[in-house]
DNA sequence: ACATTTATTCCGTATATTGACACAAAAGAC
DNA sequence: GTCTTTTGTGTCAATATACGGAATAAATGT
């Protein structure tokens, strides 16, 4: 009942404390270039030294963690590959690439690909843009559903079962965040309605976003394809022929998925 | 000093044995795609049917592991978010990708950006070629050091500390593997007059490498940029060509990275 | 040389994890 | 439709496990 909003440091609720503990410092080691000490370690986290200790030379036992020659620990890659099996299960980078190079060409803009993961959407992948001023989320890096284009398509198609779990939780990040659950639905009408869903700064001031979904035969949004512009580029009919765009982009993707 | 080859399922010399089962978990979760039921993976893990529940609980609660309406678990991306992190502290990638960029060019060719790993290398980017028959090594793949060229060419830079750790796990994978540390010696002398490393498909048979180090200020190489050609497209001059480009190519990085 | 910080080990203890069993809820057989 | 089998989920006492504190060792600074 304390860690809805912070969710962090916290009372374990009643979970395996020695799992919990063991992935929190490789959550941190993973955070922190360079190695640390046990003793920074321990007392970042709030351990016990021995207890950290331990904990680390199991997780050098598994090859999760180096132990470097000056005493000090740090996170080796085996994490990142391990997850990245993950992400190359759902093939869908390989499945979207062409869309999105297509994308890229015809816009000159950055081509982004997301997953939702719990009340946010993950980049997987990105197609940068040239211009020098551009859209700065880095693959693997994550925005709030609500207020980013690629987040409200996904929004849009799966809303029936994430309407009542967002409800509570449309956090503001910039005057034009849509906090108002009404607001919202209206909103989301719309994103059905056009094809598209088009974020016109909600998450950060300057950058405007476009979406549209991929989804399975079965109907559920699995991902979407997002186009990101600097507000200044925007312009008349721009909306309209990205939005028709990136509308179309996921369709053709959609498509192919049936064929998997 | 019986898990020296292995390593794996292993018994457990003195650690911490719920993190380990949870990790094991986790593994098994990420490496397959879809979801699995609670008794599968307790059976393929050998674990309690409640234990592997419990421990599933706390994954769950700590948002590595989803819990599918269907009642099966499958692991989230937020292994591969912590260990992208990982990935992205050493911002070799940023760095590399102009040479990587002009060698794809330059070559047509699959070009590969790893990183030493324990024994091993472990490809954290690449440029793929258009030829279809190229090299087939995914990104967060990994390969035996002693055997593909960015390997021998970090082997090369740091031999001084790796030496006698290679000489007792020189494993032959094909007809050319080195497996014997007077021929590596030999090798790896080699590498370093002309300033780049050449396996003639001592990893894979049809398949040949060039590498060259990236090395920081101090020396010591972090990295290793290469090239993987198949055996048919050897010819007269290739290999002092592609030697040569990729070596400038790792020099004018390891250049770069002395400005960090 | 001494003081101070850090890593590592030891060990008795209590707590947190465990596995057997029980129950619920599907899935499948027929 | 009922019965059987399999799977997910909860309970609970037993004890093995992981814990914290204090002791040691190694390193660092003064």
């Amino acid at each position: 009942m304390a860690d809805s909003v912070d969710g962090r440091k916290t009372d374990a609720p009643k979970l395996d404390s020695t799992l919990s503990k063991g992935l929190m410092i490789l959550e941190t080691l993973t955070a922190h270039r360079g190695g640390k000490g046990v003793t920074e370690l321990s007392k970042e986290l709030g351990l016990t030294k021995s207890n950290t200790f331990r904990l680390l030379q199991t997780l050098c036992a598994l090859g999760y963690v180096r132990n470097n020659r000056d005493k000090t620990y740090s996170a080796t890659l085996k994490t990142w590959q391990i997850g990245r099996a993950g992400v190359e299960n759902l093939n869908l980078r390989e499945v979207s690439r062409p869309a999105m190079q297509h994308l890229a060409n015809e816009t000159g803009e950055v081509i982004y690909l997301a997953v939702p993961e719990h009340l946010q959407i993950v980049y997987i992948d990105k197609i940068d843009s040239s211009d020098p001023i551009r859209s700065w989320n880095p693959i693997g890096g994550s925005a709030p559903i609500h207020c980013v284009g690629t987040g409200k398509a996904i929004l849009a198609a799966n809303y029936g079962t994430l309407r009542d779990t967002v409800k509570h939780n449309l956090v503001r990040y910039t005057d034009r965040t849509i906090t108002d659950i009404e607001a919202l639905d209206a909103d989301i009408a719309l994103t059905r309605k056009r094809g598209y869903a088009f974020d016109t700064g909600e998450f950060r001031e300057r950058g405007l976003s476009f979406g549209a979904a991929l989804t399975l035969p079965a109907g559920e949004a699995v991902a979407a394809i997002g186009i990101s512009i600097p507000r200044r580029k925007l312009m008349d009919g721009t909306e309209e022929r990205l939005g028709g765009l990136v509308a179309d982009a996921a369709q053709s993707v959609s498509q192919r998925l049936k064929l998997l």
